[in-house]
DNA sequence: CCTTTAGTTCAAAATTCATTGAACAATTGG
DNA sequence: CCAATTGTTCAATGAATTTTGAACTAAAGG
């Protein structure tokens, strides 16, 4: 069972830009970049909110077109749009994340999520 | 008397996409980039919203560091802040306005809230 | 001074958004 | 089957946001 997504041409600007302009949402963008742009599992941004809230907030950026989940198994992963993006809005993802990159300090999150070990 | 802005560097990422993530004031932005960047009296906008709410909407953008507007008589110009921007985040603003561009019709306006009689 | 012009501020109402806990669903493993 | 894992949905709540009308300020002009 799939989840909803917009079509790339269905993707609205001003959701975008609404979906990016929440610290929490941004972060999770970020976050994203910073692993490849993805796929993650929602658990692995546990450290941005809480489990349910994360669920909103996933579902925010899902439903804007800036990020895609799929299902597998009991986990949920998500990628980000780059390419549709890129093709609907040239740039402008790009120039948001490396605008997040130099505004979010490095946010530690003081619990370690990677096991940088194995 | 002046008005207060934010400088380059009290910019922030998350205001600045919430600004420009409603409606009213993304096509506030577009309209002033259509008009040269500015500078444009608030009643120019009138087509986009009422006196009072656009009011809220100026400055709103302004807080956020968007805009500037400077106090003349008894009115006031906006400009875009396009250069400081540009500085603060790279390519972000020209990103928006050229997606605001294909996204946006060209909104005519069509209800003119001005009683133009008189 | 009086009026017009241009736009603001205030308080209230209407909406929308973000956050939470409790309960639920689906897959996986023992 | 039973339990654990992963994540969702629902309803409620608190908090911002948007919108409006009424009253107001400040500059300009007659």
């Amino acid at each position: 069972m799939q989840l909803a997504h917009p079509t790339t041409d269905q993707i609205e600007l001003a959701n975008v830009l609404t979906a990016l302009g929440d610290s929490t949402r941004l972060a999770i963008a970020a976050e994203l970049a910073r692993q490849q742009d993805g796929p993650v599992a929602c658990s692995h941004f546990l450290m941005f909110a809480s489990k349910t809230n994360l669920s909103y907030h996933l579902a925010k950026l899902r439903e804007a077109g800036v990020t895609r989940t799929e299902v597998s198994g009991t986990s949920r992963f998500t990628t980000l749009r780059r390419s549709d993006l890129e093709q609907r809005f040239p740039g402008l993802l790009d120039s948001v994340l490396a605008a997040a990159k130099e505004t979010l300090p490095p946010q530690d999150a003081g619990g370690r999520v990677e096991t940088a070990g194995a």
